[in-house]
DNA sequence: TAGATTGTTAATCGATTAACAATC
DNA sequence: TAGATTGTTAATCGATTAACAATC
């Protein structure tokens, strides 16, 4: 969340178009829990039955609404529907943005297969790789391009988010492309802090990271209740000749 | 994060191994970027060089490096090494934890092959999946297994981490045999909130929502500085009849 | 000793939550 | 009107940040 922020003083008014980012971060979980919903055919929800779809307890859901705006009906609760579309708009998706995506390795093959690439509100237009042997693979119904095509591609399809899915090494150059091409959002799965200039938002995706996150609190339960995972044979630990899963991600 | 909370009152002392949970999410974030330094043959790093690595502050790298002990030296800067083995320590993975990956799509495919899978710490001890189309097949030096396997290799592997790549309908239930099966964390790549126990740590990764976050900025971009993403052209927004990228994950 | 840098304090900011008045 | 449920207030909690005394 590299965000330019120009935040006059003063509290948040909700005409001030100020969403508190924490909010924004659930508006994608509500619009899909709505598109549940409503998939099930339920027209009217409380935001105790919506809290509870999403994940969240409902006082937060309420002052997470409250910030676009009054759409519910006091006694009543929210038309599914409706609520749907406006949260849809908020966040941006009822209009479709373009996508391109950089390496298409075992992680790029895998997001240009996802179907359900955010319930609609985006469209891969390009995966590139700068690998020759790469370039003109079929992936689904798109073919790999050469990423020496990024520019035309970015101008010619008005791009405006790029996810990288590079191995570390080459993805701040990759970045520094991206942006000088008129990229302003970026998705990141490289293991890499990358840097880019005011004006242009970054979001990181990283496996190890979220594991290691998990690592910490398991440690921490093993005294209290369940079995300890650390194993009491002494061969058992960290000696493993398992191998450590080779590969690598190859762009 | 649905964690038990077993916290008393008062302020949090340091001996009382509680480290709030912003800052351990950025304890992996040091830890990378010290064993960075470490690859470059950087001994000693001030918390403004470390803080840059790790692309934070450095009243805040100091803040949260404060919460594990005193590991630093006035007027010096921080051994490199020595702070490295200590956040490694206090993450836990200076052990190896045993995970296992559920739902051998693409996804899971791609995570299987993921080599730097943590810069160890971890070790996959089973791909599993349903489909007994799937079963057998061999990836990298592993091979799928039946998931009705599962809970024989969470009792012999002692697994207390799951990996979820399963599409979104069978999520639930097999995080549920997994919990049952004495899992106690998991990470979530499917895109549903799933629901467990106390005392079970659950984190989700979700693309779609990441992107939508950052839908949501580029909207509100578009009016300030750069061009509107939205074309100007009526026939192509929205509109595309670029298929929307089919595929489904399919277990 | 002078310069550098940590570890900690205290102020500030933002997010969560419970409670309830407004109102369907 | 009585019951239900929203939208908002206010209290609380946790996270960030700047500043600086401690100390190498």
């Amino acid at each position: 969340m590299t965000r330019a922020s120009s935040r006059r003083p003063g509290p948040p008014t909700r005409t001030e178009r100020g969403i508190p980012e924490a909010t924004v971060a659930r508006l994608p979980v509500y619009l899909r829990a709505l598109t549940a919903l409503s998939d099930n055919g339920i027209a009217t929800a409380s935001s105790e039955d919506l809290a509870t779809a999403a994940g969240v307890n409902s006082a937060k859901l309420r002052k997470d609404l409250s910030y676009l705006g009054s759409y519910g009906t006091r006694g009543v609760g929210y038309d599914v529907e409706y609520l749907r579309y406006q949260i849809a708009r908020e966040i941006g998706v009822t209009q479709d943005w373009a996508v391109v995506i950089v390496g298409i390795g075992n992680l790029g093959h895998a997001l240009a297969n996802y179907s359900g690439f955010g319930t609609r509100g985006f469209r891969i237009v390009a995966l590139l790789d700068a690998d020759p042997k790469l370039v003109g693979e079929r992936i689904g119904d798109m073919e790999v391009r050469d990423f020496a095509e990024l520019e035309d591609i970015v101008e010619r399809d008005r791009v405006s988010i790029g996810v990288i899915t590079t191995p570390a090494g080459p993805a701040q150059e990759v970045c520094d492309r991206l942006v000088a091409a008129g990229v302003t959002s970026i998705l990141n799965f490289a293991p890499v802090v990358l840097s880019v200039p005011d004006g242009v938002d970054i979001r990181k995706v990283d496996l190890s990271i979220e594991l290691q996150i998990l690592a910490y609190h398991e440690q921490r339960k093993s005294g209290e209740a369940a079995l300890p995972q650390v194993p009491e044979l002494p061969a058992m630990n960290g000696l493993s000749d398992l191998p450590s899963v080779g590969g690598g991600v190859g762009a």
